[in-house]
DNA sequence: TATGAATGAGACTTCATTCAT
DNA sequence: CATGAATGAAGTCTCATTCAT
């Protein structure tokens, strides 16, 4: 279709540039609202107020809230797998988790949406976002520590998949219990679950 | 349980006896819907339904929705924190753990209100829910893992309260990788995680 | 009716002095009420609060809202018939128009309730106490003005009914102007409507 | 009437088109509930039931339920303001109550917005469209009586604006006596009242 | 005589979403 | 690409009323 192509050729230089600077103008003004008064506090009309648009405006964009929400953590999905995919992917996730939770909103939305979507309908944006999510991280996870077993930097005794399901799920409930009480060092507590799995 | 007679005691002539038998209608049907279609697709018109009632005569008795919920948690609570305390406290919570992931939809309102509560305003009820919760659970294993240390069996080198939040992270972040893979054994994850502590 | 001599005889000495005078206390109250806020603020709450009792207290007296409202009007209204069947009954009756006008919250009462009252259905407190309103009223006048017909002080073609009817109607009406613009001289209106109606 | 088509040319391509349709629906369905419950049996479930729509709908449209009911009462009293300003404003001003009184509910609702109206805080919409509907019909009532006067049709000796304000007055609490005894004949007896002021 | 609890009804605000433009 | 209008769903507050004590 001319369409697509009439798009694309835009892309580089046209209209497009402007909607992915409305769309990233938009996912910030909603990660700040969702800093300061929580998930459900993160209206449309307060996030379409904080960019100068309207709901429907941003509906546009995004489909739904929860397509707002999930658009979000699915981009900071990606860069963060990218990241780390490309070293020691152990410590990748752990640096990682560490680094996002210097993002205002970043770690509440992550709970929310989690905490959300696992019990949805399985058509349901959060919910398929917290699949897609484990299912992503934890075979890497899976991988990486298959790995370090054979180099012997871990007891050999434990299965890969268990260990990085723990890992996962210790991240990510310590990420629930920072937000309460941000004096947590994630970091820290996350070296001493490691620190216990070595030989 | 004396705690039953003594409830069972009061309904059988008190002011109260029908708004208790009442209320745990309530909490019984709500509990239902959320185990069906999730946290946010349980409306008070659907629970009102589900009870005979009006919106209006559920809020009479809870305040508000997330009071509703915050209300079946804190119930489940306080049984769950006297058990634990009745006996070793740390198989205490592992095993209750697991027995409450058989109650349906208790794991998915829990995952539901500590992901959402966390970012929430502080006078939030789903955010003093998730506070207390804690604020109450923390401690309890904090010191059952310390007096497990001087009995020998975990390592003397890991601070108590650290091992406390990874046992606590690991179980909350396990029940929502279990809402969405029911095969998961969570107990078997968190024998993993404790071993890996023993001498 | 007996009735009324047993009510009278209670009242001076026995234990219904108190149930009367809490009575007045809450009659009182609820004009005062209704002469701030108008009629629809005047809830049963505001005015148990006014008095220091329960909503249930009031319903106790006085069965239901509209039975406590129609209960002042009904009061107010036996008292004026006496006076005006007392005197001259015209004269009696805009003279009292005026003077009731001088009670904060008695007008506005009226005007509400009949207003509202006149398409209710008819078991409704406060259609029944419209139609007895006019029912007592027109009677009354409707004699007096024949009465003065006969006398030549009114002119002899205009039917005393329809007569009677104005004259309710005008004062009625012009108390709801009144409301607006107190500036309004009831008394001198309704003269220039005798007036017009002399030989 | 010019009124007519030109409405209708907007309603045949405009953006209000359907808004306009939806909101002539609702007043008619609120009209019909008047006339059978009277006013305060018309809730905005009923309403929204009546014309198949929900409550929220009904207010986005008029923002509350007095909102509604001032609304019919605003758009016939301009609708009769342009009729009585056409003709003789007098005659139009009596032939108009007695047409009026023919649309089932119309009467019932005048009485109780009034009513009400007259006694509620300065910002209610009742209290609101009262004074509005006092404020335009008086003025030209009392103009067109001061005509009338210098016609020689009225006498001399009465003030204009008095009796401009107790034929309005007349005409409203006849009303009131006409919803509860349809046999009166209120254009005969405001004939009655005209008649006495004629020289 | 008076109360607190329970409860339905109603109004209304916020919210997300759809649609035509 | 973006908007305003329309609209259903839901939560929450106020209100009147009933009932057992």
């Amino acid at each position: 279709m001319l369409d697509g192509l009439y798009h694309r050729h835009m892309a580089a230089r046209g209209p497009y540039a402007k909607s992915t600077q409305t769309r990233n103008q938009i996912l910030t003004a909603a990660l700040g609202l969702i800093s300061h008064g929580g998930y459900s506090s993160a209206s449309l009309q307060q996030i379409a107020d904080a960019v100068g648009m309207t709901k429907a405006g941003l509906l546009h964009h995004f489909g739904s809230r929860e397509g707002l929400f999930t658009a979000i953590l699915e981009r900071r999905d990606q860069i963060d797998t990218e990241d780390i995919e490309a070293g020691d992917q152990v410590d990748g996730f752990i640096r990682l988790a560490e680094h996002n939770s210097k993002v205002a909103g970043l770690v509440a939305l992550f709970s929310a949406i989690t905490g959300m979507g696992a019990s949805e309908p399985e058509d349901s944006a959060s919910r398929i976002f917290t699949e897609v999510h484990y299912a992503r991280i934890v075979p890497i996870l899976t991988g990486a520590i298959a790995r370090r077993q054979q180099n012997g930097e871990i007891v050999p005794g434990v299965d890969p998949l268990s260990l990085a399901r723990l890992l996962v799920a210790a991240t990510d409930g310590l990420q629930t219990q920072w937000l309460l009480d941000p004096t947590i060092d994630m970091r820290a507590e996350l070296e001493v679950l490691l620190h216990s799995f070595r030989p």
